[in-house]
DNA sequence: GTATTATTGCAACTTATTCGCAATAAAATA
DNA sequence: TATTTTATTGCGAATAAGTTGCAATAATAC
C-alpha cells in the first residue's frame, strides 16, 4: 500500500515534530490550524506508527498520545522501548531518554514496553 | 466513610487473592460464582484501590487490570512500582518482582508508575 | 488527460468506564 | 430485638476514546 502526500498528514506530522511532548488526537486537533476530522487523525497517526515514524503510549487515563522520538529520525533503526513521564498537572507526556531495562522470568519473551512514570514535571513543580 | 463487609466484596477479594494474575472487569464478572453488576464491581474494585488493598495497572489495550500485590499482604507498607508483564498469547497481566527504577530530568518528581512490558509468557511460548 | 486507488469526511458503532438515583441491607444504636 | 443510619447495590443512561463502512475526493501513475 503505497502512501500518499497530503495537506493533513504534512499538518500532522510537522506539530509531532515541533512539539516536545508527546500527543493525544484531540490535543492535536486543537492545535492545527485547519480542521481535520478525528478519524482521519487517528488514521494518519497510525499509519505514522506502521510506518515506524512515530510511536503510541498508552497512559494510565487509557488515552493514547503520539510521539516523534529522536531515534525515529532513522526510522530503520529500531526504536528502543523507553521511559516516558506525564505531568499530572499540566497533563502532558514526553519520552525520557531512559531505556527500559527489566529483567524477566525465564521462557517470558518481551516484545514491546508501555511505560509511564506520572508527577509533576520541570516546569510544574 | 466506614467499608461494610459485602458477600460481593468478598467474591471480588477472593478472586483477587486466588489469582496469580492480575484480572479485568469482565474476567472478574466471567469467573465469579455469583452475578454481580458491572457497575458494583468497579466501584468494589475502586474501592480497594483506594484501600490500598489493590493496584491497578492500565495496559497499552487501554483497559483496567486489577492485582493484589505480594507487598500488598501488608497495606501499611507502601506498595512500590514495579513492572507488569502482558502476554498477548493468553491475554493476562501478571506483577513481576522486579521495581522499576528510572531516573528522571532535575526537577521532576515521580509519584506512580504505569510500567508494562508484553509479549509471551512461559506457558505461551 | 485518464485511470487507479489511497485518503478523507461523515455517521454510526463498539467498548470500557462512570454516574445518578432509588432500592437494599450492613452495622450502629436504642 | 427493633430502629435508624448510610454504605452498597442494580439498573439504565451517559461519557469518552477509538474504530469502521461507505461513498466522495484527490494524489499519483500511466
Ligand atoms: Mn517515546
Ligand atoms: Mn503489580
Ligand atoms: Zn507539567
Ligand atoms: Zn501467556
Amino acid at each position: 500500500m503505497n502512501r500518499r502526500n497530503t495537506p493533513t498528514k504534512e499538518a500532522v506530522l510537522n506539530l509531532l515534530m515541533n512539539s516536545r511532548k508527546a500527543l493525544s488526537q484531540d490535543a492535536i486537533e486543537r492545535q492545527l490550524d485547519i480542521e481535520i476530522n478525528r478519524a482521519t487523525i487517528y488514521r494518519v497517526l497510525n499509519r505514522f506508527c506502521e510506518d515506524g515514524i512515530v510511536h503510541k503510549i498508552v497512559a494510565e487515563d487509557g488515552k493514547q498520545y503520539f510521539a516523534i522520538c529522536k531515534k525515529c529520525e532513522n526510522p530503520q533503526e529500531v526504536i528502543q522501548p523507553h521511559f516516558h513521564f506525564r505531568c499530572l498537572s499540566c497533563d502532558t507526556i514526553e519520552c525520557l531518554q531512559v531505556p527500559v531495562e527489566c529483567s524477566v522470568p525465564n521462557g517470558y519473551e518481551v516484545q514491546n514496553a508501555n511505560c509511564v512514570l506520572t508527577g509533576t514535571c520541570n516546569d510544574c513543580s
